[in-house]
DNA sequence: CTACAACTTCAAGTGGACTTGAAGTCAACC
DNA sequence: GGTTGACTTCAAGTCCACTTGAAGTTGTAG
């Protein structure tokens, strides 16, 4: 398949890693991943790229974007090859985030949960659904849904 | 402030419920909320849009596009206004695919933990990080992120 | 009645993440 | 050494969810 065992054709990465080699081509112009060139010029990828391709797919999923991928992997070393160490460093980062995004999305569940059961929904003073009814002032938009504020006007929580 | 009381300028709407005059129009356009006119021309919308663009403003929260908004909205009755039941049957449907994606990201989470801690991601045969060394032609891309695959060969699970 | 903020439409622009297409070159196998 | 599939570049296109701008109209407070 591949003549050289350590580098991998455009091809080759595409189908190891799932993703397209239009976007691969995309990410290298975009700095987030590098290759050599064959003597005519055809990309030739260091093994250690299917790795960071993997991360940038997980870290998409976690909601990043690819500036921010490239920030974060920027801080990996590129003078060697990342290490055990760097790479936690990465996970670490980004377990958090998404810890955060966990809570986040459960702390929503919770209060549509409320909200169906306490059938706020159908009245006026429910507070995701009708956010400026009871709170046209208090700002831009359906705060309460994050529970960064609370009204004290209103029983239903959500 | 507003004259009739139960319809609303777009201005109202937009700092009432904390989206642009522009995303209102757009989501009109669209077809998501709907306005009635004065003679001349300007938009009021009817008390329940709030609500209306709140539900709107969570679903986008919950991941969904305006697309598949319009599609869950357009099963509310549009001969009567909206009652507890109907929002119920909403709500309760966005709660499920919420737990879903909450159970994604707790997968995501836990893999990443346990990469962390057995230092896999240092080695050649951590399965996230290197989805298609130990899998080259098990399909496409890095199914163990989701848990939709396991290589018996490999001991890490993440 | 006038001033002025708030509204109107319509077209075009933005940004993120790619994808598509055309026109041409490279490399691996027979 | 020729065929064929995989590769190259570059420009343009796509989709989503809006935003911006221009040019003009409406509505309300004083």
């Amino acid at each position: 398949m591949s003549s050289l065992p350590n580098s991998l054709a455009i091809g080759e990465m595409a189908s190891r890693s799932g993703v397209r080699t239009s976007t691969l081509r995309y990410y290298e112009e975009r700095g987030l991943i590098f290759s050599e060139r064959t003597a005519g010029g055809q990309r030739r990828y260091a093994r250690e790229m299917l790795r960071r391709v993997a991360v940038i797919r997980a870290a998409q999923i976690l909601g990043l974007t690819l500036e921010e991928i490239l920030w974060a992997l920027s801080e990996l070393p590129h003078a060697r090859t990342p290490n055990r160490q760097d790479w936690e460093r990465l996970s670490r980062t980004w377990r958090s985030s998404l810890n955060h995004r966990i809570a986040e999305l459960e702390a929503l569940r919770d209060r549509l949960s409320g909200c169906i059961g306490c059938g706020c929904l159908s009245l006026e003073n429910c507070n995701i659904f009708n956010p400026g009814d009871q709170a046209a002032d208090a700002g831009a938009g359906p705060q309460y849904l994050f529970g960064e504020a609370t009204d004290p006007d209103t029983e239903c929580s959500f």
